[in-house]
DNA sequence: GTCTATAGATTGATAGAC
DNA sequence: GTCTATCAATCTATAGAC
């Protein structure tokens, strides 16, 4: 079926970028990947540049699913900010391996001046805005509660680049307890 | 002369290999950019990973020679630590527009499974190595430095990913603060 | 040491048969 | 919708004249 195809391809070409960049990935890699052949991909994308667009549409997506799912899970706001702190536990195996999958995108796309840079930040945005939200639920002025999100977002980039590059997990787990012990005490910021 | 060119080609490649990644800069850019031909190039470099570990060791090279005029410029480990901690704001501009030179080339080469990539880390272990000697003068026992340096790393680069997405002056500033703010204080992790 | 010319492989993308 | 065959461009890398 084409929706199928059409779909293997989004997940091959989603799974092949954050594993080996974007321009690293190439259109034979992912046709092999899905088991079809170069020339039946043209038919589901014209360029490269809209297979990103499509990997970053579903890369939206599944984020607002799972913000969804976290929220389903707890009305609790801290509870909620702790999940998502704990992505780098929970991801920790292809972290050590490939880094977080929205930094190094956008780090890429900047250095290419990809046109579809602004789509990968909105997915930056997507985790800003729920942990503002959170924040803001526990009590905290707006500006005071994004500022906080930029906070935990920044602690989830630094230590999954660092996770990247000495495959360290004790540290990681350190500075869970670390942010973790930030959002239980005062939030100081 | 020889030495010239090459040195040209290294410092050419080494702010091209930041601007646009390692694998979308081409022969011909690097060439176009120190005016000669592409044929000459192979003269000096015969592969273009022989170009990335020269490109890797200047860096280290540079890299050593800044943390000791930091060195030389105070006695007071506090003052050297917020040296390293102040370059989100001095190279601001820079980090904006490309992120941290190391982080970035360090994700690339992991993305491309590439041999020089513990070479790319070293250039982390250095300003980790740094960092502790500076705990450790603060008279922190050396594994508890240690874990204070990857947690100022671990500032610097979750802080150069979001400066480079968001392109938030402000947030950069009161993130420097703030870590400033726990030097002078108790330092808890 | 620097150049021009070119090889050989790979890339993104197209045309047309089935 | 999927295939084979192919194009044009680009890339790394080489050969050989000057």
């Amino acid at each position: 079926m084409s929706a199928t195809t059409r779909a293997q391809i989004v997940e091959a070409a989603d799974r092949l970028f954050y594993e080996q960049g974007f321009e690293h990935t190439s259109f034979t890699a992912i046709a092999e990947t899905v088991g079809i052949s170069r020339g039946n991909f043209y038919y589901h994308f014209r360029t490269k540049d809209e297979i990103l667009a499509a990997v970053i549409d579903f890369r939206i997506e599944t984020t607002r699913d799972m913000l969804r799912q976290w929220a389903a899970e707890t009305a609790d706001p801290a509870q909620r900010i702790r999940r998502f702190i704990r992505i780098v536990l929970t991801n920790g195996a292809d972290i050590r391996e490939f880094g977080c999958p929205v930094g190094t995108l956008t780090a890429e796309l900047a250095k290419l001046r990809h046109p579809s840079r602004p789509e990968a930040v909105a997915l930056f945005t997507l985790f800003r805005d729920w942990l503002a939200g959170q924040f803001t639920a526990l009590g905290h002025h707006p500006a005071t509660a994004d500022a906080m999100a930029l906070h935990v977002l920044a602690f989830s980039q630094g230590v999954a680049t660092l996770a990247n590059a000495f495959g360290d997990d004790d540290f990681v787990r350190r500075e869970v307890d670390r942010l973790e012990a930030w959002l239980a005490g005062g939030l100081t910021l």
